[in-house]
DNA sequence: CAGTAATTTCAGTAAAAACAGAAATTAATA
DNA sequence: TATTAATTTCTGTTTTTACTGAAATTACTG
């Protein structure tokens, strides 16, 4: 499959954003193509139109999938496997901060436990053990904001997030 | 200056979540570290804190900076610069925000505008363009809810970030 | 303004990540 | 069950990013 001008501009703009958050290019570039496609698609397809290698793809492929963010699908009389992804951003965004939730403000959270309950923290300064606290503090509230979104569906959530900043947007008053 | 084992911990972790999330490491340790330090610190004193390259510390300062995260300071008889940080969680959340908002969000949003007025859309599906549209929506929704948040003090926004959290832990009812 | 301290720039190196291609494995078909 | 298709694993290469150390520059001091 040959990509089409705005279709590969969007792709390969993917890729260049997800690597500035910790994405792999071609992982995001995979996923961008199979979202716009908005149709299942097989490995072999992927390969040829992103013109990378087989054995990236399929290992990119396993990447989106232990994220929730791609599943497998089979068409009746094709023995490839193929692959899907939402064409729901809202519901990408919540599996994306799912994934980021558990990857890690969670283990951020059990490091930062383990250091305030330390013996040894009685080494530090007052102050630093009352800024881990801080620390520890705002990445609990950035969970709980993570699970109150995950909850809400998707179109909840847009309309929720997408008015309140909307009214932000009109009223413009000091807070 | 020898980092006491908690810091030493909080800086590492530090580091490797920066990674994650496309900060280079040296750079989140040194912000890290002047966070935990809750002092001006001079450069060579992060260099034999954090045991790497004077250069690798002057560059990453200059990142930093550009990030508006840290300051030059001058103490009076000391020639030296020296370098700080906020040590209020959110003012620096905030600082990141807008800092990423004009980064990412920006360039993106521009990127997907530019790819809706161009003419040859036509040449894509009517679903793709639709899905390019709707990428659109959820990235402008992102940029005024960080303008909404940059707008807050740093007390408000905690107040209303940690209680709106909190009420929905409590709450547990379906949206 | 000569000398020294502090900082930055730069060129080269090292480390890490991404990727390709071949080989191996697994699964399906005839 | 032999053959072929499809997928994955593995090894080595390339590319990128991070980093170092020296040299150059800038800023300060006596």
């Amino acid at each position: 499959m040959e990509l089409k001008p705005i279709a590969e501009r969007f792709v390969l703009h993917w890729g260049e954003m997800g690597s500035r958050w910790g994405v792999n290019r071609t992982v995001a570039q995979i996923h961008a193509l199979l979202y716009l496609a908005g149709r299942p698609m097989d490995a072999e397809e992927i390969t040829s139109t992103l013109g990378v290698a087989r054995s990236n793809v399929s290992n990119s492929l396993k990447e989106l999938q232990s994220w929730n963010l791609v599943r497998i699908i089979h068409l009746k009389g094709d023995r490839r496997d193929h692959f899907e992804t939402s064409t729901d951003v809202w519901e990408l965004f919540k599996l994306i901060v799912a994934g980021r939730r558990q990857r890690e403000i969670d283990p951020t959270v059990v490091a930062l436990r383990e250091c305030l309950d330390n013996p040894v923290i009685e080494e530090e300064h007052e102050g630093t053990r009352q800024r881990i606290e801080e620390t520890l503090k705002f990445i609990e509230i950035m969970g709980t904001l993570a699970d109150e979104m995950l909850r809400l569906k998707p179109e909840t959530l847009m309309k929720t997030l997408g008015v309140s900043a909307r009214i932000s947007q009109v009223v413009r008053r000091k807070p």
